[in-house]
DNA sequence: GTCGGTACACTGGTCTGACCAGTAGCCTGC
DNA sequence: GCAGGCTACTGGTCAGACCAGTGTACCGAC
């Protein structure tokens, strides 16, 4: 016979439940809205700083935005992988997460994606490429900032052809986290005309790889690029992290 | 010239700023104590709603837990996954993905931690992975739920033995979220026995290639456990997303 | 001395009622 | 037809109150 641990169940975290129940079912969509605090309190029965504290809580989570003097009431979002990104900084800031168990892990969903993709890709897809690798190109000339968005964009496509939304988003988080830890670093960097230049070719070569139907060479073409480009930042007795996954 | 939009900030999201600053910064460790709700309403010039709203908010990102009647004030929390479970979780049930994008996204992610075991483990790693096949054993005759606990248990080790804490997160992650989904159609699963001593023969196999330092054999190992586990709940059209990591 | 109970001063959880600034839509006056 | 203001709402915030529960310090019984 075992027993659970009882715990007082506040008015507020049922809010949250049956609202949180009616988003995730589907009764209510993204886009639509809820009723006003005080029309919430009366349909709960509760006084409206329960209400408040229950909201408070759902929009941390990403899932409603309340805006004042909106008549339509709060609104219901879409889910969007902000809420994890959220989570997963904080606990890479808080929990002993190096830049080097970030850029392995970065490598691990890199090449996962770039070696689906080149098993997945259809025609559509390597068009997508190629066009992505082109804004690549014109970046170059437009400046650094540029230059990046259009990097994002690649690799958001090639996760967008592994097929698996799980990628895109953790890929999307990961490098939002690491772009975060070194962007000072990056900002500084001097030769970044010569960098954007050994970028490109590096994607082109990657486009070619994916076009081949060469998953293992889009892969280990992905995680050498992640490895050239960041390992100078990362200290050198955590380099062990990042090489096993190069061979 | 670039404006950037104005958003109005509100009275809690700064007090939530400074308090997660201040655990952020190492200056509120885990363990201690927050003042208490009224004391907190002094030194931030607010009143207790607002308080309370930016407490609720630290709550749900498992930053502090208060509890009434404690004297000491709410407690600050060590970071955990919880919040990260959390967020994927909602994402997934929204966020149309089905169980073969999170299988997929195990393989990869247990294939990864098998590999980078394989690779840095030493001979204490050797030792806790014997002792972990070791329970599973055991946990044959102890029924489901026990060996349950031991084959999770041999994963976590696994991970830990990566090195890597964000593959130990995102795996106990997602393997939650993979068992949530098909919770009932394992309970009811007839063969369970033999089932279990197909899984030990696996996990052996494992530790084999694991302590022969063999990476690739015992990431595929990994990759195709999973597959030949969950492969029948994963619906036929989405087999293929499962099969190019097997190769 | 230790142990059990009790009183008290606190905690967080909740409610009520109020005020404010801001918004959206109506509605007037031209 | 339309610009301008009016109005009825919205959410954000505050003040004050009450309650159930907790930890502690005290105190009496043994």
């Amino acid at each position: 016979m075992r027993f659970e641990p009882v715990a007082p169940v506040r008015a507020y975290e049922r809010v949250v439940e049956q609202i949180e129940q009616a988003v995730v079912s589907g009764a209510l969509k993204p886009g639509e809205r809820l009723p006003s605090e005080r029309e919430l309190m009366i349909q709960f029965g509760v006084g409206r700083s329960t209400i408040r504290e229950a909201l408070r809580v759902l929009q941390a989570a990403e899932m409603i935005r309340s805006r004042p003097g909106d008549p339509r009431g709060p609104e219901v979002l879409a889910a969007s992988p902000v809420a994890l990104h959220r989570s997963m900084h904080r606990l890479a800031r808080a929990d002993h997460v190096g830049l080097a168990e970030l850029l392995q892990f970065r490598m691990i969903l890199d090449g996962s994606a770039h070696l689906l993709a080149a098993e997945l890709r259809t025609e559509d897809d390597l068009t997508g490429l190629a066009e992505a690798l082109e804004a690549m190109r014109e970046g170059v000339s437009h400046g650094y900032a540029e230059f990046s968005r259009a990097d994002v964009a690649f690799h958001e496509v090639i996760a967008r052809i592994s097929r698996n939304p799980l990628l895109v988003v953790s890929e999307e988080v990961v490098r939002g986290v690491v772009l975060e830890l070194i962007e000072d670093k990056l900002e500084h960097a001097s030769n970044r005309t010569s960098l954007m230049r050994t970028w490109l070719a590096h994607h082109a070569e990657v486009l070619d790889a994916v076009r081949a139907s060469d998953g293992a060479g889009a892969a280990h073409l992905a995680k050498q690029a992640l490895y050239d480009n960041y390992a100078e930042y990362v200290p050198a007795e955590h380099h062990a992290l990042l090489t096993p996954l190069l061979r």
